[in-house]
DNA sequence: GTCTATAGGCAGATAGAC
DNA sequence: GTCTATCTGCCTATAGAC
C-alpha cells in the first residue's frame, strides 16, 4: 500500500499522521506516545494537541486516512486489471509494500490491540476489515463465475480466509525480519484458490 | 490450547501467570499492568515483585510456560494420531481453544508488539514460532511422502503459511467476536493442503 | 510472603504567553 | 501555531515493617 512518506513539504497535520502511522505500525497504539512524535518532528509535545485534541482523535484520523487510501488503491486495481487472479495478486502486493521497515498493516496491528482501543477506533478498524472482505468477496465471486478461480467455501468465507492469511503473514514475518516469509505465506494463500492462470 | 485456569488451589506464582496470561492474550504486553493482576487477585501490587522481579521477568516466565505446554500438546498429538491431515486438524484445534474469551495466541499477540519487547522476550517469541514451524514442517513432509497431502512449496514454507494463516485467523476474528470466522479461515488454510481424507 | 508507603519517571492533557 | 510550564494520574519498582 502506498503509505510512503512523500511528505517532505506536507503541512503539519499530515506530517503528524505520517509519523504516527509508522509508529503504530511498528510499535502499536499502546506502544507510542506524543513524545515520540514530537521528538521526530522537533516540535513541542503540547503543539500536537492543537492539531489533534487527544490520542484517541489522532488514532481515529489515522484509521480514516488509511482506509480512504486503501479504498482508492482497490479502485485502482479494479480500473487497471480484468482477471480475478491478477487482482488478488495486486491486492497481496498492497501488503507487501507495507512490510518495508518492519511494519504491519495499520489495522492488523490495531486488531491485536482491539480490546484496549477507544470505541470510535475499534469501530473504524472493523469497518476497514468489512471494506476488505466486501471487495475480496466480490472479486472472488467474479473469478468463480468466470471459471478462473475455484472456491471451496462461500465468497465471504474465502475472503475472510484470504484476509486472515495475509494479515497473519505480516504477523509471523515480524520476528524473522525477512520479507521472504511474507512472500511465501502470501503465495500459498493465493495458490490455494487459483485454478488457471490462463 | 489447554491454558484453562484450573488453578483453583494453585500456588501464587502460578495464579499470577494464569491471570497475566489472559491479560496479555486479550490486551497485549503493553496493555496491562501489575495493578490489573493485583486487583484480580486481591493482593497488593508490591507483592507481585516478590514472585517476579519485574514485568520483563514475568513476561519471560509467561512465554516459557506457554511454550512448554504447547510442546507437550504437540507431543500428545504425535502420540495419539497417525495420519498427517488429522494431526493438522488437531493442531488447528489447539488454537480454536484459545479463542474463547476473545483471546489470541499469546505469542501471536507478542509478535505484533515484537519491536517493543525486552530482548529476552522477543527471542523467546521467535523460539516459539521456530518450534511450531519445525513441528508443522515435519508433519507436512511425512504427509507428502505418505501421499495424503500435496505440497506446492517446501515443507518449511508450507509450515510458515499454515502458521501465518492460523495466527491471522485469530487476529481478524477479534473485531467480529465470532469464533465462526476463525473456523472458516482455519478450514480454508487446511483445505488448501489436504488431498485425500482416505 | 504480604503489607503500606513512597520514590521517580513518563503518560496524556491544559493554561496562557508569544 | 508553537512555545514553556505545569497538573494529575498511572506506571514500574524499592524500602522496610509485620
Amino acid at each position: 500500500m502506498n503509505t510512503t512518506e512523500l511528505s517532505a513539504g506536507a503541512n503539519t497535520p499530515e506530517r503528524i499522521l505520517d509519523i504516527a502511522e509508522g509508529l503504530v505500525q511498528r510499535r502499536g497504539y499502546n506502544g507510542f506516545s506524543y513524545a515520540d512524535i514530537a521528538r521526530e518532528m522537533s516540535i513541542a509535545k503540547a503543539s500536537l494537541h492543537y492539531h489533534y485534541a487527544g490520542k484517541a482523535e489522532l488514532g481515529e484520523a489515522l484509521i480514516e486516512r488509511y482506509t480512504v487510501r486503501f479504498g482508492e488503491a482497490l479502485e485502482a486495481i479494479d480500473a487497471s486489471l480484468e482477471e480475478a487472479g491478477a487482482k488478488l495478486a495486486a491486492y497481496a502486493d498492497l501488503y507487501s509494500d507495507v512490510l518495508r521497515g518492519d511494519r504491519m498493516c495499520l489495522c492488523g496491528m490495531l486488531a491485536a490491540e482491539y480490546e484496549t482501543l477507544p470505541d470510535p477506533m475499534s469501530d473504524s478498524v472493523r469497518r476497514f476489515f468489512d471494506l476488505n472482505v466486501a471487495w475480496l468477496a466480490r472479486v472472488l465471486a467474479d473469478g468463480a463465475s468466470a471459471g478462473t478461480l475455484s472456491l471451496e467455501a462461500s465468497p465471504v468465507e474465502a475472503a475472510q480466509g484470504l484476509l486472515g492469511a495475509l494479515q497473519g503473514a505480516m504477523l509471523v514475518a515480524r520476528p524473522y525480519r525477512d520479507p521472504q516469509v511474507f512472500q511465501a505465506v502470501a503465495a500459498q494463500a493465493l495458490g490455494g484458490i487459483a485454478v488457471a492462470s490462463t
